[in-house]
DNA sequence: CAGCACGGCGCG
DNA sequence: ACCGCGCCGTGCTG
């Protein structure tokens, strides 16, 4: 019994095979670093300047709120007063300002129980803005503010210093075709041995953290393009840490589901909120929650954690927030999930059992977390310890099932450019692979791709499958990075 | 000026 | 008191 390349599955501690298994993809990674990932800086700097002009505004917005009397606890940096145009007090970016002029001299959140940082103060994080959203009209000019600080700082700004310049000789035999004379390539490293799950890395700079969620972020996507000739074929699994708990947790409720192609949060928002008809399921008031509360449980979220996020979601859908969305709703919602889905409370019990017994869990293929957390006298950090523990067989399968794809997609790959085709891999994102394909081949190598995906738990000698959910994966053929075309 | 801790936030 | 990462700006310190 045996998968690609001779992995297994041995169910128990086995170091060895995890090693394989890591070793495999590095001929990849090493290509795929040293190819790097073509960006459009002047894109970039447009879409940067845009941002700062917006914060410039924001900013002006903000401190207008400054009570009088408080103006001079006010300081932007010369940088910021300049940008707009000397009327600003305050620098937005400055959480210690935000948190004066919002909890101090507005008064927002007063009657609500917001968190605290570690230095016991009240935190302007995007969960506590979003909880007291409706208190002041300064809070959403500070969100507003915050999500274009982040996108022009840690990608506008960042990305193109970062890049390297490449004659077209060096970047791709396809380029030779194309009026285009050199591209901007991003190198980024992969390392592999950096997550305790068992997951890729990704630094100097990280590409596995690009925008994609909010409309303005996936505006920074679409900086990566692909080389003149080339489409980017992006392939990854569709839904799969759900699938990987039902497989592990062996929840036929779940199971079932998968087998006949039903999506499960659409599942869980018909059996919670009692909806009879699928099509009378709301995108955002049942299946959003639904979906929130899937990903919640499987990493120990409270009811509290769920509320926060929940509002937080909403605001970002435009909606406000209903009012029966309340800690006591998610609580019970969170119970009625374990109803329907009622395997995965007893598999969770499983992992805090063997945690407690051996000090350590693994996943499927061997690979061992230590959890020394559950012998502490510290409640809280047996709990913490539990939750890692509990999280950690579902996100490490993952990471194998990606690992294994990438080490056979590499075949894939390499015989083609053997044959004189155009085909490079550029970046792995946790659960998917790109790569760069000649404009004609690029339809037939994502085909190929995703039957690798699909069969990545195939049996390599018996064909049969050795994962009890079926697996699913999506293609997509772009121009550029998450702008369909 | 460089280095650091912190708060905050991008992704899966 | 939601898992796993890496990176930004601020504010402080040597």
């Amino acid at each position: 019994m045996a998968l690609y390349n001779g992995i297994t599955l041995p169910n128990a501690p086995d170091l060895e095979n995890v090693r394989r298994l890591d070793l495999m993809v590095l001929p990849t990674i090493n290509r795929m670093s040293r190819y790097g990932i073509a960006i459009d800086p002047d894109y970039l700097a447009e879409l940067g300047s845009q941002f700062a002009l917006e914060m410039a505004d924001l900013q002006r917005d903000i401190a207008s709120y400054i009570p009088a009397h408080a103006l001079e606890r006010f300081s932007a940096s010369a940088a910021q007063i300049e940008e707009a145009e000397g009327s600003a007090t305050i620098n937005a970016s400055s959480a210690e300002q935000i948190r004066t002029l919002l909890f101090d001299l507005l008064a927002v959140g007063r009657d609500q129980k917001l968190k605290t940082t570690g230095a016991g103060k009240t935190s302007t994080g995007r969960k506590n803005l979003d909880l007291c959203r409706d208190d002041h009209p300064v809070v959403p000019l500070v969100l507003q503010y915050r999500e274009r600080a982040k996108l022009k700082s840690a990608f506008c700004d960042a990305l193109p210093g970062k890049a390297r310049l490449h004659p077209r000789a060096e970047c791709c035999p396809v380029c030779e075709l194309s009026h285009v004379e050199h591209t901007f390539r991003l190198h980024t490293e992969f390392p592999t041995t950096r997550a305790i799950t068992g997951r890729l890395s990704s630094r100097n700079p990280n590409l596995q953290q690009i925008p994609i969620r909010t409309d303005l972020g996936s505006r920074i996507r679409a900086a990566f393009v692909a080389s003149p000739g080339t489409k980017l074929v992006s392939v990854d699994f569709s839904g799969m840490e759900m699938r990987d708990l039902a497989h592990l947790a062996n929840a036929e409720s779940l199971l079932k589901l998968f087998r006949v192609g039903f999506d499960p949060h659409v599942n869980t928002a018909m059996k919670t909120f009692g909806i009879d008809d699928p099509a009378k399921v709301d995108k955002y008031l049942h299946r959003l929650p639904s979906k929130r509360t899937n990903f919640g449980i499987q990493n120990g979220t409270t009811e509290k954690g769920l509320h926060a996020q929940l509002v937080g979601d909403y605001w970002q859908a435009g909606i406000t927030p209903p009012d029966w969305l309340t800690q006591e709703w998610c609580k019970g919602f969170i119970v009625s999930w374990h109803t329907v889905y009622p395997e995965v409370q007893p598999y969770f019990n499983t992992r805090y059992y063997l945690a407690r017994r051996y000090g350590f869990v693994w996943d499927p293929w061997g690979r061992c977390r230590y959890i020394p957390q559950v012998y502490s006298s510290l409640p809280y950090k047996v709990h913490e310890g539990l939750r890692e523990a509990q999280n950690f067989a579902v996100t490490a399968s993952n990471a194998e099932q990606t690992k294994l794809a990438m080490a056979e997609c590499e075949e894939i790959f390499t015989d083609l450019l053997d044959a004189g085709v155009w085909v490079f891999p550029l970046l792995s994102v946790h659960d998917q692979i790109i790569a760069e394909v000649e404009d004609d081949w690029a339809t037939q190598v994502g085909e190929q791709m995703v039957h690798v995906f699909e069969h990545v738990m195939d049996d390599r000698d018996t064909r049969e499958r050795l994962w009890r959910c079926p697996i699913r994966s999506d293609c997509e053929i772009l121009d550029r990075w998450k702008a369909k075309d």
